[in-house]
DNA sequence: TCATAATATCAATATATCTTGATATATTAT
DNA sequence: ATAATATATCAAGATATATTGATATTATGA
């Protein structure tokens, strides 16, 4: 029970919904990329990564100081069906800014 | 957007978790069926599964007085797959105490 | 080691959701 | 029409979640 209303507690967020379909159409991306694009400040993002993270949607690979995220793979059936569904939502998403190898954001 | 948090709203409550699965096994149940199995007051009940109605899982069948609330069919695929998974997590459900005729709860 | 950059976590406030008790609505029987 | 029953809705308090700004952690390079 407590696993599965950890999913669905992680889907039930617009941002966390906007965040799951833009990692998924552009691969994986670090904090900063997704702070430049969504414009969002640095402390919000990092959180609701966290939350997709341990509900299982996400995978993270360190690389230095980056954290680069992007959808896990395979996703078991309810997840996954949860994403196509997504995707027949015709969501708004703002263009990829991704940084060049420094950041500064 | 909106409909599909409007789903996973209704799926992220454990009280409501229960309900599914309660309906799911024993058919079409009035409120004050499930106000005896459960233990609950009315209006918590009522609360959830208008809910549960507006988010596409169930439907309602008014017969005088009585309210019989049971799985929508069909379901479309992803809710359908989350009833699934909430299948193989194995909760522990009250005993069904059936009205017979007259309520008075 | 020290400075800098990227990310994570914490504390406080704001917002949303759940529960309860009271009240309202609707249907049936007298 | 009145009374009784089943269900729905409302208002208030309790609990949970989201956002923000500040601080902590981690890795890199001088």
């Amino acid at each position: 029970m407590e696993i599965f209303l950890q999913t669905t507690a992680a889907l039930n967020d617009e941002t966390r919904i906007r965040l799951l379909t833009f990692l998924d159409i552009h691969g994986p991306l670090c904090v900063c990329d997704l702070q430049e694009s969504f414009g969002m400040i640095q402390s919000r993002l990092s959180r609701h990564l966290k939350i997709l993270k341990e509900a299982g949607f996400l995978r993270v690979e360190r690389q230095g100081t980056w954290a680069y995220y992007s959808i896990r793979t395979p996703l078991d059936r309810f997840r996954s069906e949860a994403l196509a569904e997504i995707f027949t939502l015709g969501i708004a998403l703002p263009p990829l800014i991704k940084q060049t190898g420094e950041c500064k954001v």
